[in-house]
DNA sequence: ATGGTTTTTACTGCGTC
DNA sequence: GACGCGGTAAAAACCAT
């Protein structure tokens, strides 16, 4: 019972019910040496004699966990020693909890009167759980990060992300002044780009309670006083979303990020918006492998005007005909890389 | 605020099904 | 004739200064 004792939570009671009765499933064999009888000791995974202490069986436990995990995220799944501290809880999940059914750690109803107290608990840790305004601050944006984060489709570990972001933005009060949607958007939008699955500011934005001018305001802000480090959102992490989306092939995709990176050794792409050379690579890969699809339809997945897709798809291609000469651009490039965005 | 750059809007012409 | 595509000019948006 080690693993409940850590535990100040009572989430599950059905589960400690089923290990009791476990327990209680003793052997009643009887000794080898003296004939007494035989208990199981769980704890350490022996079985004694309860006369004169002969062990007749002992590790018949396997104390490791009796799943297999292949990575470390599997085994963040799988375990359930504690509970995972999170982000993406107001006090990272560190807090008493008190279930809302009223029954107790076995399962059982409570009485009237265990009703009564047990709901006056609740009230008053909730009182403290969110105590101050930074604490109901937190709680709401954190709402929002994951309402915004689902919709959008962001992966769980954006989500952490923004969160942390978002606490370290109140941490330095730079909340005064700007709404809590602003900031939270803005967060989730610099951990998309961080984690390298950017969303456009168009798609942040249509989810967002905030538009995109205060959000980019917003964002610029944030990412100058918390010295935030993001490069450039790269070009190439659109292109998987936006060919799956148009039923492209692996082939397209590898096509398109192959036209990008020539592309990126020709010097071509600096200044130009990462989401329209995407989505023009994606339209000349579906060119270079016969198939169909068109500009509009691209436009549309990608939120950028056709135009935008000519103009950048001619030159995609053309850097892709004078391959050769990339290697001494690369280097060229690459002794003098400190600025590739100049303009 | 300003100037330079990129993107968008709107419109037109051409070829094909 | 609708559609896909290409081009252009002017407006709008963006960015660094």
């Amino acid at each position: 019972m080690t693993e409940s004792d850590t535990r100040t939570q009572t989430r599950n009671p059905t589960q400690e019910q089923e290990q009791k009765q476990h327990q209680s499933d003793e052997d009643i064999r009887t000794c080898p040496e003296c004939d007494g009888r035989l208990a199981t000791d769980t704890e350490h995974g022996e079985t004694v004699c309860g006369d004169c202490g002969l062990v007749v069986e002992e590790d018949e436990i396997d104390h490791g966990p009796e799943w297999r995990a292949f990575d470390s995220a599997e085994r963040d799944k799988k375990s359930r020693v504690g509970a995972p501290t999170t982000n993406m809880m107001h006090d990272k999940g560190l807090s008493t909890n008190i279930g809302w059914q009223d029954k107790d750690a076995y399962g059982r109803s409570l009485s009237s009167r265990q009703r009564e107290k047990m709901q006056r608990l609740r009230t008053w840790n909730e009182r403290f759980r969110t105590r101050d305004s930074k604490e109901r601050n937190l709680k709401q944006a954190l709402g929002e990060i994951d309402r915004m984060a689902s919709a959008l489709g962001l992966p769980e570990n954006v989500r952490e992300t923004a969160s942390v972001i978002y606490r370290r933005a109140l941490e330095e009060d730079l909340l005064p002044g700007r709404s809590i949607e602003g900031v939270s958007t803005a967060a989730l939008y610099a951990s998309a780009r961080q984690a390298g699955t950017p969303r456009s500011l168009d798609e942040i934005s249509r989810v967002s309670r905030v538009g995109k001018m205060e959000l980019t305001r917003t964002y610029r802000y944030i990412v100058r006083e918390l010295s935030l480090e993001i490069q450039p959102a790269d070009p190439e992490s659109y292109v998987p979303r936006f060919v799956s989306q148009l039923d492209g092939s692996d082939e397209a995709e590898r096509t398109a990020k192959r036209l990008l990176r020539s592309a990126k050794n020709n010097g071509i792409t600096s200044g130009k918006s990462p989401v329209g050379l995407a989505a023009a690579a994606v339209y000349a890969a579906s060119l270079l492998t016969n198939e169909k699809v068109t500009q509009s339809e691209v436009s549309e997945v990608a939120n950028i005007s056709e135009v935008t897709i000519r103009n950048r798809y001619k030159e995609l291609l053309e850097a892709e005909e004078s391959a050769p000469r990339w290697i001494i651009l690369e280097l060229l490039l690459e002794s003098s890389s400190s600025q590739n965005t100049a303009h």
